[in-house]
DNA sequence: TGACATTAGTCACAATATGTGACTAATATG
DNA sequence: CATATTAGTCACATATTGTGACTAATGTCA
């Protein structure tokens, strides 16, 4: 038989950790919410409720519109997160990360406003999992996925590109390495505009615009860590 | 301010999709429940309502082991799923997989039964996506997490290992790169043991027993289908 | 018993992929 | 015009992976 659940039933937030590079860095969006008794005001990761008959999907579209405005940001759910309190006293988070274009990141209001992630008020214990966990989320799928795309401008030189992937890995790039994996993989195509970006030879801009190919089959990988 | 979200507050459920090989693919266990007023019968897939203060790898315990009783098995969140009708009325799914090593698939009661992934019940829309995403994410782990070693036993040749890595990816891999990014990798240590099985030359039986290394670090790879 | 089928395990070489420094090109600065 | 600076390419060394062929150890069966 089916049966309701015994205890008080339980509620959830969709809560959205909106990224978009800045100052040679990852920033996220924070908002400012005044905590009823307390008085006081703090710094937490956007939110909506769950609400009668809405996915997931739209709840998340709800909460970056509200926040970050722009309706064709990109993002993907990360998980679902249950360990320590909740600002708006949610059992449960089900975690959207979303991505923000370079140089789009305006804001909806003076209750948001962007952090840098090595500048981040204090969170607490569940919205630090969540916005850690988002990140690595986007790293791990760095390959698999154009993230890195989602971050920049519709046009792009080479050179930032290959910036991006080196603030996303954390390590340094060769260029000559970087712009032949790019040929092969057939990813970006060549715009007929260039910059001139100050000092030194103009850049071609380039557009993000995979051809079809299919994906490579190679052996086993072991990459496991210990 | 702080508000309370203003329609029906929503629950949830947390939904173990537990794997195990068999037959050369891969088995699932489903429940079988039978609906509130259709008196009609039908297979679910195992699943634990929320409850006041218990967190998900908890509510993922509980029902791991109502199901397949031991509390060794390996599991891992998938994400959370809101489309489509749940049989236990739960407005939102978490989804766990839980991987039963080879042998060890028994059962909690006659509700409880494995079925073939290519022999499936019908299913609803919700659990054959749940299900699918499932299969997903142990295939995508596959060279990062040793989710392979969770399906076969303690102790296995080194061509079983291959089979399961077969099994997972869907496609047949070359025996003399296998071993070589498996002795690469330090992740098995051979026992004492050697089974024959049948004709042919006996098999040395590996355990699992990953030695301390850093993991590779390679330019970027560009994966992504277009 | 001995030829043969069958599975385990290893090797060497070919084919690809990746790491790297050095090179040329095109601009701004002074 | 010399120099600094960034873009873009090349060639070669090194590393990784694909592959077939080989040896080893068993069971089967005439």
């Amino acid at each position: 038989m089916t049966r309701e659940p015994r205890g008080k039933r339980q509620h959830y937030t969709v809560d959205v950790v909106a990224l978009t590079p800045r100052d040679n860095q990852l920033a996220v969006l924070l908002e400012q919410r005044s905590e009823g008794r307390e008085k006081s005001v703090r710094w937490v990761l956007p939110w909506s409720a769950s609400r009668n008959g809405e996915g997931l999907d739209d709840l998340a579209q709800h909460a970056i519109r509200r926040s970050v405005g722009a309706a064709s940001v990109w993002n993907t759910q990360v998980g679902a997160f249950s360990e320590g309190p909740h600002p708006g006293g949610s059992d449960l988070s089900i975690v959207y990360v979303a991505l923000v274009p370079m140089g789009e990141a305006t804001v909806q209001g003076d209750e948001f406003q962007w952090f840098l992630l090595s500048e981040l008020p204090p969170l607490t214990e569940r919205q630090n999992q969540m916005l850690q966990e988002s990140v690595n989320a986007v790293r791990d799928r760095l390959d698999l996925y154009p993230v890195a795309f989602r971050l920049l401008p519709a046009t792009f030189t080479l050179s930032e590109l290959q910036h991006m992937y080196e603030l996303l890995l954390g390590r340094r790039l060769h260029k000559a390495s970087f712009r032949r994996a790019l040929t092969a993989a057939a990813l970006v195509e060549p715009t007929d505009e260039w910059r001139s970006e100050g000092r030194g030879r103009p850049a071609q801009l380039f557009r993000y615009g995979p051809r079809k190919r299919r994906r490579a089959r190679r052996g086993v990988r072991f990459d496991l860590l210990g």
